[in-house]
DNA sequence: CGGTGCCTTGAACAATGTCAACCTCTGTGG
DNA sequence: CCACAGAGGTTGACATTGTTCAAGGCACCG
């Protein structure tokens, strides 16, 4: 069954990453077009997972990394005393799953906060792709990179900023990240629950929800629920520059 | 130059890496001896680096990574506005500079504690290892994923614990990583100040100092400025693994 | 021996978590 | 079509916690 559909589906497949609009995010560098066609072998056809569904499950064998064709993903683990921790988000174009490289099984779940489409990349094939070609390697390191700078960029957050800073960073992020992908960096969809945004920013459900207010207040923001407009970047960029909090990092 | 000093210094590299008390943990799966002769040959000698002096800056060309023979090391970065983060610390057998994977140039300064000895890795050579060998490339996939779990650890610490948690928490992951190297784990020396501390774990150094005098007062621990001892590791690693704060993560 | 940096301790204050009430929206079943 | 239930969001009042500011002690090093 496998060996049939990767049969019919090959030549599906090859033309889906060479046309694919998130080609310019997923394989950035200009490949030579034999190099797509290695790469389109390995991808795997995902069905779309269901809003609330998962990509794959804390624990389950660490087994298929996955790029977002579209729709938004939030990445979650749960402590051993039951403690629900959100990791990120996830926009079209990322990769997903790479956090467990290293690990036999995925240290977290992937849950699509939205329908979302996927393209899916068996690990196994892609560490071979990666030995045998060196750019897919340097590929891959610098995708690690970015997954590990972005985890320091939120370890950041929560040392230096109070609660409207956090917010305001958080928005600037998920903006810029939108823009990457070609959509709106000024009219935001957060798909994501405001409990979710605070189990990102460290902040509780309410004092989200203040923010957003008082970030309204300022003029910066125009609020309606999960659609957040924003009016003033500029001053929202100064708020996150800015360090109103802890002399004791300053010094 | 270059390739004179190799020649000449082949042989004692090779014996270095063979007999190095710290191969366990530096080439932890067990490799063919060939093997052992190809790392051996790629590793640069590296003086010495004093108290206070740095293995790389923030900024420099990201050219090596390091393995720690012996001392400790913090890892600061310093954002645009002139605020100082620490992002970690390492111990004998750590791997550094891998967090500048995938950027150009380190994001981040390694500064010595102590006076340190280390064995560098250029990092172009290593990734020439990697793609000849898929071993090599997993070994520091590997390598990256742990890099990555500790940023989620800390970030996870932030979220979750208060401040006497948060302590115990670094006590914790401290002792941890220092049995791995051979030593107590419940006589530690910590070697950088409390400031270094608090910018660690988000505490002011006075909440630091506050926390410590409240874990001896609860007879988990003994302070004496720099030198801890752990009295009661079972205690000291329940209050990691309760969490007393905050309700929003709980649910 | 004096100074400087680091650590500790105390007291006041500010920020955010907590608890509780109310509101809106959505989906469901009568 | 409407009533209702439940979840998510907002807002208010209060308690808690950690930062801030200030002062004093200790050790190391000139």
């Amino acid at each position: 069954m496998v060996g049939e559909l990767k049969v019919i589906q090959g030549g599906r497949e090859e033309r889906r990453c060479a046309q694919c609009s998130l080609r310019p995010i997923c394989l950035p560098e200009s490949l030579p077009d034999s190099y797509i066609h290695e790469i389109s072998k390995i991808i795997k056809t995902q069905p779309p997972v269901a809003k609330n569904g998962s990509l794959y499950r804390q624990g389950e064998a660490f087994a298929m990394v996955y790029a977002l064709r579209a729709g938004t993903v939030k990445n979650v683990s749960v402590s051993e005393d039951g403690i629900e921790y959100v990791n990120g988000f996830h926009f079209p174009g990322d990769l997903i799953g790479l956090e467990s490289l290293g690990h036999g099984s995925y240290t977290s779940s992937a849950i699509a906060l939205e329908r979302i489409s996927v393209c899916g990349v068996p690990i196994k094939q892609l560490e071979a792709l990666c030995s045998e070609d060196s750019r897919m390697m340097r590929r891959i390191f610098d995708e690690f990179g970015k997954e590990f700078s972005g985890g320091e960029v939120a370890r950041k957050r929560l040392l230096r900023h109070d609660a409207e800073e956090r917010l305001a960073d958080f928005l600037v992020e998920t903006a810029k990240r939108l823009e990457n992908t070609g959509r709106s960096s000024t009219d935001l969809y957060l798909s994501m629950s405001r409990r979710d945004i605070g189990r990102y920013i460290g902040l509780a459900p309410e004092t989200v929800s203040r923010s957003f207010t008082r970030l309204e207040d300022a003029g910066l923001l125009r609020v309606e629920g999960k659609r957040v407009q924003i009016l003033d970047p500029r001053r929202l960029l100064r708020l996150v520059e800015t360090t109103s909090s802890l002399r004791s990092l300053k010094d």
